[in-house]
DNA sequence: GTATTATTGCAACACAGTCGCATTAGTTGG
DNA sequence: CCAACTAATGCGACTGTGTTGCAATAATAC
């Protein structure tokens, strides 16, 4: 884990995950972060949030990524074997409990495994 | 079905998808096609293809879209829940045979699973 | 052959994400 | 508390994937 310096841009993002619900695009995390904050500021923070296991992240349609807090991983182990949902009507995502099992494969050795489901969610049923 | 003009394009863009035992992405197919081959068109095929039910398509590492033939399709029911293999080294993209069961889900309806499977390919490992 | 219109080529655009570099500001040691 | 160190930031330019408007071209139907 990298060094990290207690910066507000880092506190804002980190909130802005804790009171998400959903998983949150480069793009999503702007529109919910003051104005001030800068756009490259935003993608690295990503990044190194990722690289030190705080966050993961996968992608959704539209080729844009997504992030979302950690919450089975250890220090030791990262765990990323769930599957996510993502509403092809309001484009929310979210994390899912299921667990993915991964299958093994004659050919190709297969070290994690990413599902996407898509679809409906309640709220765009109605 | 939409409509289908027999163009050299067309014929050049089905003949590289026959060709070839991986997915391609637009990158990919640029390289294999003669270069006044136009940028645009090949996009356009793709999407085109796509609608036509010809080529299925899915996002893979770098938010790159790839397309592969449709091979289990019929004209009536598309059935793309075959799972993905990308090697993380050489970043060459395959359809597995294996499929994918879509779990069902309380608060969601799922109409589309996608799953990529990372990790080495054989002539990787090596 | 002519008319119709799908397809193409071009250039400009949109958007996600990255990068180099100078500046700012946490942190550490004295 | 202050100075030095360097992580983090802001800015602007850039890359790469993919899209679009429009005029020109060419496949198809009659």
């Amino acid at each position: 884990m990298g060094v990290h310096r207690k910066t507000r841009n880092l506190e804002l993002v980190l909130d802005a995950f804790r009171n998400a619900q959903e998983a949150l695009s480069a793009q999503l995390l702007m529109e919910r972060l003051p104005a001030d904050v800068n756009r490259s500021t935003i993608y690295r923070l990503l990044v190194r949030l990722e690289d030190d296991g705080v966050v993961h992240s996968f992608l959704a349609s539209e080729n844009v990524k997504f992030y979302a807090l950690c919450k089975e991983c250890t220090q030791s182990g990262h765990v990323h074997s769930h599957a996510h949902f993502q509403c092809t009507s309001c484009s929310q995502v979210v994390c899912l409990e299921q667990q993915v099992t991964v299958p093994t494969l004659n050919r190709y050795r297969v070290d994690e495994a990413q599902v996407l489901l898509k679809g409906q969610c309640a709220t765009c049923m109605r």
